[in-house]
DNA sequence: CCATCTTTGTGCATGCATTCACAAAGACAT
DNA sequence: ATGTCTTTGTGAATGCATGCACAAAGATGG
């Protein structure tokens, strides 16, 4: 059983960890900015600022790509435009189709950052009758009915779930059956999926949620630093005067 | 400079790591749905079989919030909702505003899942004067004008920031300017914001970039396994016969 | 051609997250 | 009561990501 899979020849290219191809996204959309300021060069400090990350980290990030840079000068932008590009295959056509055309996939239909970085809307699709034929983006709304047909015929491998919760896994399970092999799942739902299939999910309320939790633990913070600032106030009363006595002004609700 | 702030008493309660608070929603999101069923208890098996995690990971998460299970037995659903929801802060009510009502705004206005989760769209505000005064998911949009007095006068601390990436910077310094603390941005920029202020982001084109990425590999050693297996195949016919053939008949594009 | 100055690329240490594996806890039947 | 059986809670091991700090590389000026 002599599959050499596992060593990998040092080739690099496989391997970028995963982190590292989440932050890649980033410093395209930095460059992109840069290229059209026609700015020849950046350094990774400059970049790093304008990607907000930190610098070393996006140095070792492009170590992963490569040796791209010019030590003393920084990065050619247009070289590292490229490359990034053809790192995370934008190089080349996605189609993509979009599953459930209610606000939310109307929203992603008409979302100008899709056709700009290689990805294409090849059909709109949505389970509603009366939405058939309508146009949305300058894009025929189909049938469910089609579905299949539709994957097949444009060759699609990407879908889009912006249907309700209800519907996502049955309509996650007819688009992997058709051929698609990456989804990116905007409803509120676990989908399962054979191996070999991605799934990303975007998750609006759990964002919400998680801003609320911090949200919370700030004003809890507050309130226990007004509880402490008392605490410290009386017992520097009982043991010695009073001195330090700036006690912030706030009142927890 | 006595600040008690560091070492923290074992309370716990601080310190939930940010990969568990993340994942928070989700458990809550499928207990919820148990609850929904009446189902009254459930074990850490089966609840992470639901919410997609291993079984391992969601105790461990569990006993940051503190020891809420029972051995043999698992966790009492109703209990838990209501810990993961206050642990939260999803016992309160959390005013949002949303500012940019364009499609993504208009979704976002509309998308049920805030609501159902203490969260209440307190006002939508957009810059363009034709839009004032129009309502939006039964909402009237207000001019940006006013967006100062808007945030004062509903106590909101988390806004939405759904504008086109160039106005994105400028909104949110106006929406910190005026007391709001956590920001979720779907506008691709990165926000500069003050120590003290959250930010999420939400960036749908950088989902579709990974999966891309993903896809592109998934195609490449597709190609590779083929070129592998010929080597192997020539290789097997030059010093032996040829037994092992079962040659994927996949072609890549 | 040499010296200096900038900036990359990376070894190393640290910290966080995940997963395993198992002892302790409790339910439940007998 | 006692024993069995299930399931939790957590120590310990491993792996991944981050960030520091610095040597090597190259540009640039004299």
């Amino acid at each position: 059983m002599a599959t050499g899979r596992t060593h990998r020849p040092a080739t690099r290219s496989r391997g970028i960890p995963e982190a590292t191809v989440a932050r890649l996204p980033l410093y395209l959309r930095a460059l992109t900015a840069l290229s059209e300021r026609s700015v020849p060069t950046v350094s990774s400090e400059e970049l790093a600022a304008a990607a907000g990350v930190n610098s070393a980290k996006l140095r070792k990030d492009f170590s992963y790509l490569g040796s791209y840079g010019t030590r003393g000068v920084g990065y050619d932008v247009e070289y590292l435009v490229y490359q990034i590009s053809r790192e995370l295959g934008l190089t080349q056509d996605w189609p993509v189709v979009i599953v459930g055309i209610g606000n939310l996939g109307a929203a992603l239909a008409n979302y100008g950052g899709f056709a700009s970085r290689g990805f294409r809307v090849a059909a709109l699709i949505d389970a509603d009758p009366a939405m058939a034929g309508k146009p949305v983006a300058g894009i025929p709304v189909q049938h469910t009915d089609d579905l299949e047909k539709i994957i097949k015929d444009n060759g699609v491998s990407i879908g889009v779930i912006a249907t309700p919760a209800g519907a996502a896994q049955q309509v996650c399970d007819r688009l992997v059956a058709a051929g698609v092999t990456s989804i990116l799942n905007f409803a509120p739902t676990v989908l399962a999926v054979p191996d070999g299939v991605d799934v990303r999910k975007v998750d609006l309320s759990i964002e919400l949620q998680i801003l609320a939790f911090h949200e919370q633990r700030k004003a809890g913070e507050e309130a226990e630093a007004l509880i402490e600032a008392e605490a410290e106030a009386a017992a520097a009363k009982e043991t010695r005067k009073g001195p330090d006595g700036d006690v912030p002004a706030v009142m927890p609700a």
